[in-house]
RNA sequence: GGAGAGGUGGCAGAGUGGUCGAAUGUACCUGACUCGAAAUCAGGCGAUGUCUUACGGCAUCCGAGGGUUCGAAUCCCUCCCUCUCCGCCA
């Protein structure tokens, strides 16, 4: 959520940082409802404090055993004025509150502006893909071939966009999530997080998923409570912990990482990538999170995107950074940057982990707030990112790593977490 | 699933219709004392919103939402959560 002070005091700069994104900013909407708060909300307040100074007027008149009745009529006459001016009031905060809730993050002046990912720009790139001197097969080939990946078996238990894994490829899965963990934990000073994978619709709202973004989810209905939303990512409720709380300066910055399954409805985007397991409605991801004092989110963002190319590196899987321009960022980022994994077996490199600076965006929604030096509460900035999607990794060593014989190689750094198998062959 | 108890400021904890945004303790900040620290003493110290150039004023907030009342932390209703005991359970 933006800061409704500066929609009040410097919309023109507002809308024109969101222009950058595609989004539109009705200021006439925004204007109205404000004109109208303004002269409703003061009128309402002074109405009320002269109900409050009456009332107690009132009591200290009856504690003496005086007539307090013309005080009382006084009251009286306010009264039907005062209950529609509250009620009149609630409504316009809550219309307000929903319009600013769908408006999306400011970017940077750093992020370059474009309309679609054909503008997004690349910021670097590490090692080499390799030259092969056989065919390659995508992971899809080479998964069946080895009798380890069965998208007819998760299609019959649970339908499409679902997958499984069997034998040493599901325990390569495995070995990776825990692979991050410990590098993240051991290296790069990040606490372990356990979370729960369903989540109420607050948690959602703060972190931005709702009220836009409801189709994406799957959600949970329930007799006699309000329902549940199976968690798209860690994010939600690993940032959520600080949700209406206030830190202490020496509490940050928070550094956690969690490993979780992810799900995703994302009924719009059937028909792009239905082979494979690159989208799924349920994939595993480690997650990064941080939550840091206003001023130290940049420098965040830059360790933790860091911190996830340093997973690829451990692997020697080819990368390249991209930095997303305005309009492909997210709807609650400020600045985003992608890193995307060389695939042989489509000749192209894709997403396998973004890593956001969201600022005071949803800190805002969800009151995250820390003290600063002056002991005075202040907005915290969060960042996420994943560290990595585990699904997609597999898929990358899968194509990376195949022999001409379908076998597998087992990356150096797995070996360990794979009871030191070398390799993986069919059974 | 059954029975009971409870949710008040950073923490602990008083307050059962009116000078209560809330005693007291503790933590924290400032000052005095001290070479310094501790102890002691004095003062300060909630959040959010709103109006204001500012000083500051006003409003709202005692788990959440409704209700009664001139007036609600306090009374009534609904919901959420926590704890204790019993049952069940990986």
């Amino acid at each position: 959520m933006l800061d409704i002070q500066l929609l009040r005091t410097n919309i023109d700069a507002v809308c024109q940082r969101l222009g950058t994104r595609g989004y539109t900013l009705d200021v006439a909407t925004f204007q109205k409802l404000e004109a109208e708060r303004k002269t409703l909300q003061t009128r309402t307040q002074d109405l009320q404090a002269s109900r409050n100074s009456l009332s107690k007027q009132i009591g200290q008149l009856k504690s003496k055993g005086e007539d307090a009745s013309a005080a009382m009529a006084e009251v009286a006459a306010l009264k039907s004025e005062l209950d529609a001016n509250e009620v009149r009031l609630g409504e316009l905060l809550k219309e307000m509150e929903a319009f600013i809730a769908t408006i999306p993050n400011t970017p940077q002046e750093s992020v370059p502006v474009g309309k679609s990912e054909a503008d997004n720009a690349e910021v670097k790139k590490w090692g080499a893909p390799r030259t092969f001197d056989f065919p390659v097969k995508d992971h899809v080939d080479l998964g069946e071939g080895l009798g380890q990946l069965d998208f007819s078996a998760a299609a019959k238990i649970a339908g499409a966009r679902f997958s499984l894994l069997k034998g040493p490829l599901a325990r390569l899965h495995r070995a990776l999530s825990q692979f991050m963990l410990d590098v993240h934990t051991g290296d790069h000073g990040y606490t372990e997080v356990y979370a729960p994978y369903l989540v109420n619709a607050e948690s959602m709202y703060g972190t931005g998923q709702l009220p836009k973004f409801e189709a994406d989810l799957f959600k949970v209905p329930r007799e006699d409570a309000d329902p549940l939303y199976l968690i798209p990512t860690a994010e939600v409720p690993v940032t959520n912990i600080v949700r209406d709380e206030i830190l202490a300066q020496d509490e940050l910055p928070l550094k956690l990482v969690c490993h979780t399954p992810c799900f995703r409805s994302e009924a719009g985007s059937y028909g792009k990538d239905t082979r494979g397991m690159i989208r799924q409605h349920q994939f595993d991801k480690v997650e990064l999170v941080q939550v840091v004092a206003a001023e130290k989110s940049n420098e965040a963002h830059e360790e933790l995107t860091r911190h996830a190319e340093t997973i690829l590196e451990k692997l020697d899987l080819p990368y390249r950074r991209v930095v997303l321009c305005t309009g492909d960022m997210g709807f609650s980022s400020a600045k985003t940057y992608d890193l995307e994994v060389w695939l042989p077996g489509q000749n192209a490199y894709r997403e396998i982990s973004s890593c956001s600076n969201f600022e005071s965006f949803q800190a805002r929604r969800m009151q995250a707030r820390c003290r600063n030096e002056k002991n005075k509460t202040e907005l915290v900035h969060t960042l996420n990112g994943s560290g990595l999607a585990v699904g997609r990794t597999l898929v990358a060593i899968l194509e990376n790593y195949q022999n001409a014989d379908g076998s597998i190689t087992i990356p150096v750094a797995l070996r360990p977490y794979m009871g030191g198998t070398e390799k993986i062959s069919a059974a």
